[in-house]
DNA sequence: CAAACACTTGATCAATTGCTCAAATGTAAT
DNA sequence: ATTACATTTGAGCAATTGATCAAGTGTTTG
């Protein structure tokens, strides 16, 4: 992001000023587009309802599948998904997998966002 | 959602009561969509880094170009989404258009986020 | 061991997304 | 009026996404 000061700069910026003032407050790119992949988590319909289900209880995939009302191997699929960004951790019994959060931020997000879509 | 107790449903659910129950506290399936579009609209880096941009200061069109570092069409085109999600507004100043953010939420939803990345 | 079960995984495909480009709008200056 | 400028808009396109399907792993039951 340090190019912006280069005259070079195709894109002609009206007030070099400010322009410079929120660059330097601005996070670094790298930190904003880790944030940017955690609120995609949540963007998905599906997810957010795998995540709201496992706010309340651990699941089984066969129940999310249940719950969300969606293939096993799409809850599968998405779970791998969820594990990789730690967001939820999982517990082995039998051929049983149990599903539960990983992340207290999770539900402070979604109450956040929930206001937000009720109030209006 | 209401079919989910149907016994037609291909899915095979391991607790029906555990399902049952989780599926009476869980939102409208309507309200959990609203909610992950809201995300939708911060899982994309340059949107995140519009927004970031505009809680540290009212910004034209240009100058947001310089600072999120991508043309000005593209800025527009995000600039819209943002409009239609309520997330920003403009004001016009002759050519100029100043865009501000429209929603008090955004804040906390971010700081939350930056916690889960920054904290692991 | 064989069958059934719970889950995972890789390939595939349609739908969506975010950008670019070219053209359009609207305002201000010459 | 003509030109320049700030922004918007629509079309088109490559890249990504989320589901399905078929085949796989690993565990338990008969």
């Amino acid at each position: 992001m340090a190019a912006h000061g280069d005259s070079l700069c195709s894109v002609i910026a009206i007030n070099r000023k400010t322009v410079d003032k929120v660059l330097s407050r601005l996070p670094e790119i790298e930190q904003t587009s880790e944030m940017s992949d955690f609120f995609k988590v949540l963007a998905d319909p599906t997810r957010l309802q795998i995540v709201q289900a496992l706010t309340l209880e651990e699941l089984c995939v066969c129940d999310l599948s249940a719950i969300v009302n969606v293939s096993v191997s799409a809850i599968s699929h998405q779970l791998r998904l969820l594990r990789s960004m730690k967001i939820v951790k999982n517990r082995k019994t039998g051929k049983m997998v149990y599903y539960s959060l990983d992340d207290d931020h999770i539900n402070r997000l979604i109450n956040v966002a929930r206001k937000h879509v009720l109030e209006e």
